[in-house]
RNA sequence: GCGCCAGUAGCUCAGCUGGAUAGAGCAACUGACUUCUAAUCAGUAGGUCAUAGGUUCGACUCCUAUCUGGCGUACCA
């Protein structure tokens, strides 16, 4: 619709003397306002000093479009020129996308771009849990809209098993494993609480034996070797069950090995960024846009979180990624002005970062919310929840509310098997129309005449199921879940209203039922297209 | 104190680069299964878009201030 008018319109307006490069236009809301709307008058009255409805009059007067296309064009409100398109109009786009087939939806914005996206990056020192759930949901579907926009896609999670984090780890194994004789055995200070730990434990005295009671550094070594398969494994198959996939495993230990601190170090002093105070390096901040100074590496000699992190946007930066977007959940909020200045000081372009917080989940039942014990660390994992909803539950919950939105998990709705559950909404459209092709052969799409199809529901269907490549573009501007999932929802109420008022094998003529069957394809096309964005599977039956 | 995120229907939330009468779902009420799946559909009811100013043809959307809630603010990661 707007690759039609658009050329048209521009035409018109220029021809009174403006000078506009773009015609904005939208689908109004209300349909009694047509089927496309644009407020280039409104825009103009300033430019022409004159009235918008006079500018939007004299616009139509010069408007040459064809009647056999757009029926009716009309002046409106403050000044709006709404177009109302024929009902062939839409037979001919149907067809268009049904010749387009599987691939509908994709666009080409991000064409020839690459992009990093990094998320999970949960460290091998337990189990995953909620907060590590919404950032995997999160950061998968963005990766899949990235790659509907055209974009080379790179999966990339970034873990450390490395430093203090894991001599803790190896720490509490011990520290169980000593308990299975002598109870009383202290937990290390800080030690992990979570009940794999002593799962854990039993595996090692199962495999090495009870003879690694003293806590020498070889001793350490294989409770936190041990600890560190367990957790990966762990990790790794509860990403399976999501069905995840990361392109790349980036070690932070290789940042060391490699050098590559020790050369940042010297980077962002020889740019003069970086100084020697109290024993410490300082980050000077104060001079990249922020507030205060901070320490890079500590009097003992050891970097803080913040130069492995600089570090590694830079290694990202350096790989050529146009893009690299990070999911990260609402503690990080404060280090990402460091590390983006960071790569500033290098002379990066820190807008190549694009950073997604989300913010916090929270889990209720029954009405109230479900806390984490600290002491017995005792909570909800990840692999809890998917193995009580499912992988297309829990994927769906994750990631129905905008990123910035703190998210109640309800488990009880999330539990519904019913209408009452939003999730099965959009399966439930999928499998409806599997249905009807279970009792019909799919059109032959080059001899459908898609002109009978004059029906309101059918006609706002098809409207409905066009605007799936612009959404798909929005998203990949917004980088937000939300928008692909609500769209769905509205292009599934379509299709059940539709469903509702259309017969479709008994339909009134065969030419009609060939339409509608035609239709159901496109409808499924879309719908299955945007559930395999959310990472959601679509069932032929339910 | 400072920073980030939020405040929209009883509840949970959408709301496009600023557009026309602010939308869904749940809960409540009323209807529709002899029918291609009722996990659906139609309808009723429900609003000072936190508050006060400002910007403009036009503000839920942008700006300023205030209030409320969450999170963060280490030579911890």
């Amino acid at each position: 619709m707007k690759s039609y008018a658009t050329p048209l319109v521009l035409a018109a307006v220029r021809s009174l003397g403006a000078d506009v490069d773009t015609v904005v236009f939208e689908a109004p809301r209300n349909p009694e306002h047509g089927d496309l709307s644009t407020n280039v008058a409104m825009t103009l009255a300033k430019q022409l000093k004159k009235a918008p409805r006079q500018i939007a009059e004299d616009i139509v007067d010069a408007l040459d479009m064809d009647s056999s296309i757009v029926t009716e064009v009309s002046i409106a409100g403050p000044g709006f020129i709404n177009f109302k398109f024929s009902t062939g109009f839409y037979g001919k786009r149907l067809h268009e996308v049904l010749k387009i087939g599987d691939s509908f939806g994709r666009v080409e914005s991000g064409t020839g771009k690459t992009v990093n996206v990094e998320y999970v990056s949960a460290n091998p020192t337990g189990l995953l849990h909620l907060g590590h759930g919404r950032n995997a949901a999160v950061g998968d579907t963005v990766a899949n809209i990235l790659d509907w926009n055209g974009y080379d896609v790179t999966r990339e999670y970034y873990f450390n098993n490395a430093g203090n984090q894991m001599t803790m780890l190896a720490k509490s194994i011990h520290a169980r494993y000593m308990q299975m004789e002598q109870p009383d055995f202290p937990m290390p200070e800080n030690g992990y609480m979570g009940p794999y730990i002593a799962e854990i434990a039993a595996e090692v005295r199962q495999k090495h034996g009870d003879g690694f009671k003293e806590l020498s550094s070889e001793h350490l070594e294989v409770f936190r070797s041990e600890g560190e398969q367990w957790c990966t494994q762990r990790i790794n198959i509860t990403m399976e069950s999501l069905g995840i996939h990361h392109d790349v495993l980036f070690n932070e230990d290789t940042l060391y090995t490699e050098g590559k601190i020790d050369s940042v170090i010297q980077r962002l002093r020889d740019a003069g960024y970086a100084y020697d105070k109290d024993g410490a390096v300082w980050l000077k901040l104060s001079e990249l846009g922020l507030d205060d100074d901070r320490v890079i590496v500590k009097s003992t000699g050891e970097p803080t979180y913040r130069l492995p992190d600089i570090a590694y946007h830079i290694t990202k930066l350096e790989r050529g990624f146009d893009v690299v977007v990070d999911i990260f959940g609402p503690d990080h909020i404060a280090t990402i002005p460091d590390v983006m200045a960071g790569c500033r000081a290098l002379g990066f372009d820190d807008s190549r970062i694009r950073p997604l917080i989300y913010q916090i989940v929270a889990l209720y039942e029954n009405g109230q919310q479900v806390k984490m014990s600290k002491r017995t660390g005792k909570s909800y994992t990840l692999d809890d929840l998917i193995e009580e909803l499912g992988a297309d539950v829990v994927r769906f919950f994750f990631i129905m509310r905008g990123i910035t939105t703190p998210l109640d998990f309800d488990l009880d709705l999330a539990r519904e098997q019913s209408d009452k559950n939003p999730a099965f909404y959009l399966q439930y459209a999928h499998a409806r129309i599997c249905s009807v092709f279970a009792k019909a052969e799919v059109p032959d799409v080059s001899s459908v005449n898609c002109d009978v199809l004059q029906d309101e529901h059918e006609i706002a269907l098809i409207q409905q199921l066009l605007r799936f490549p612009e959404i798909v573009e929005r998203a990949g501007r917004t980088l937000e879940p939300v928008t692909i999932v609500e769209y769905l929802r509205e292009a599934a109420a379509s299709f059940h209203r539709f469903y509702h008022f259309c017969p479709i094998l008994k339909a009134e003529s065969e030419d009609l039922k060939q339409a509608r069957l035609a239709l159901c394809v496109m409808a499924r096309i879309v719908i299955r297209n945007g559930l395999s964005i959310l990472g959601i599977s679509a069932p032929n039956k339910m």
